[in-house]
DNA sequence: AAGTAGTTCGTGAACGTTCACGAAAACCGA
DNA sequence: TCGGTTTTCGTGAACGTTCACGAACTACTT
């Protein structure tokens, strides 16, 4: 078979190559392409063309080997299709971007949907992760070695850093609203298997004990359309329910579709509260009421705790390292 | 003034320094790191452990420096508060991740929310671009020398590669469903300044015209917010509009509202076609019907053409790094 | 005991860039 | 014309890793 013309990448001109054709030495070109001081104004322009024809880029690696790493973090995020996340990744790229870091993405809701996946994916790339690396947080330190991890909705604290949320206090400020309304049966929609109870279902279900109030959980996977399942198969079981808490807003919106679908109306026969205070809440009709999280507080903390730990300002896994965020409730249309 | 105990990076434990620990030599280190062959199993391990001690991670500069590059693409996005953007950067990742890339991502939505200044940032740190850059693409491929960039929504085709779609075709559809319901007065809400018409709105006014079909044109920018606003003036001035396309799922979202504010029925007194198909379409009340893009075949596009410019398999700017994708009609309740 | 094959490890070189320093050239005033 | 300043440019060294090769050591065979 004769030579083909495709499928090699072509090898990349060098510094060097710029600097034959230029009749210059290295360091010429480097003065010419940073636009250090130190050059002719027609060298460097001669130099540049130069370099532009040739298409030479001058290499990241020997660049960061010799001036030392920018910081680049990873970010992973479970699921890009649940819109709390990318707010979330939102907030995080433009802080670390106002820091000068960049960002390197994983979303690890396709393919084996481990976290761990993604940050073996990552590990490679970057000088630190953040994520929601649910029970995957303390492995991931592990294979990050001393490369700081920030951990969201983390209330083990394994890794050098988290964030976590005062699930607590978000459950009785949304139950005492709930409840408040003279409404008496009400139901918690958690996500996950049913077997076990996620750390929100927890604190809800002890605020509803704290306070007296009778409380119906139900569980569906984290989407909405299974919130929606969900929802009908509990107002079929459960018909005199009125009013619903829910996981995350996401599954929220399900939830209202679902009591569409049956003709409650909302917040008359059932109210709903969802969790996060994404943006699109209010696009809802009726226009969701949620325990809203401030993301770009969120982003911020995270992206904080991280310089800190970079800087060895704050000491993995001190007290420092641990901040807790709290919800607030936002009343809108539908309870 | 005293020493003091924070703030600056400590200075990383290089290879030497394990290899020195361990009384061993550089390459052996290396291939006790890298699970090569040819080293005793004890030793393995022994290295392992110290260089854990130790907190040693290899430079990912000298290693790409020396193994050649991992392509890494950058991916800018405008604004990932619009869902369509996530579903389209989980999609890029997705199909990058498969071909063992990484993906490195810039929203240039806040701060000064120029899709160049997003690529400068990317620059540094990544082989290729894949983007919506509107009207800096020409400025970006010129930013990235010969470094191949991928444009989307692009009818221009001024860099190496180009994904548009075929809004000729999309209008027509749309409209043509619109007014088969013998809907007369029909509107078309567009994104941007009242002065120019998008790519978008170009099409639909002139598909409007070839249909015989008499058409008003509003405007907003692109937020649901926005669009309600924009959408409450319309229905003032033209109180007979019983049909309504409208630029993207997120404004149309922000139209339902306004509808459901005037208090107008949907589709009975006016129908609502968005753009885009997003997931969250169907979320919406009445669900949203759509000129419909398959997310994943963007991406997949996006990532296949970028795959194809890097090996030298397309050549930069030739017909084939020009793809064109086509909407395809999904009815819900809304239209 | 010696030859052979296999296993385990170490040394020079290279990747492409910038930094620190010094050399050469150009300009200037007296 | 000359000494001194400024401008412009080039050369070794270094960044931290892997690759190619060869040396030493072990185990087995005859």
């Amino acid at each position: 078979m004769s030579a083909p013309s495709a499928g090699r990448p072509v090898k990349r001109a060098t510094i060097l190559d710029v600097a034959a054709a230029a009749g210059v030495s290295r360091q010429t070109v480097t003065r010419a392409m940073n636009d250090m001081p130190g050059i002719k104004q027609e060298t460097r322009q001669r130099v540049q063309e130069l370099a532009r024809e040739l298409g030479y880029t001058p290499s990241r690696y020997a660049k960061g080997l010799v001036q030392g790493a920018r910081t680049s973090v990873g970010l992973a995020i479970p699921d890009l299709t649940n819109p709390y996340f990318p707010a979330f990744a939102s907030s995080v790229v433009e802080m670390a971007t106002l820091r000068g870091w960049n960002v390197v993405m994983d979303d690890f809701g396709h393919g084996s949907g481990i976290s761990l996946d993604a940050v073996e994916r990552l590990s490679p790339h970057v000088d630190a992760v953040i994520g929601y690396l649910g029970p995957h947080a303390a492995e991931a330190q592990a294979l990050l070695g001393h490369r700081p991890v920030v951990v969201l909705d983390d209330p083990e604290g394994v890794s050098a850093g988290g964030i976590s949320f005062d699930y607590a206090y978000a459950a009785r400020l949304g139950l005492e609203h709930l409840a408040g309304a003279d409404r008496t049966r009400l139901a918690y929609l958690d996500s996950g298997p049913a077997a076990l109870l996620s750390a929100r279902g927890a604190a809800v279900t002890r605020a509803a004990a704290d306070l007296g109030i009778e409380l119906t959980v139900a569980h569906a996977r984290e989407s909405a359309e299974a919130a929606r399942a969900a929802v009908e198969a509990l107002l079929s079981e459960q018909p005199a329910v009125n009013g619903l808490l829910v996981f995350n807003d996401l599954m929220a919106a399900g939830a209202l579709k679902a009591l569409a679908v049956h003709g409650r109306s909302v917040p008359g026969d059932c109210a709903v509260m969802g969790m996060d205070g994404i943006p699109l809440g209010v696009l809802m009709s009726p226009e969701l009421t949620t325990l809203s999280l401030d993301l770009r507080d969120v982003g911020r903390a995270a992206v904080e705790l991280l310089a800190g730990l970079l800087t060895g300002t704050i000491l993995p896994g001190s007290a420092a390292a641990r901040r807790m965020l709290r919800h607030e409730l936002v009343i809108r249309e539908s309870a």
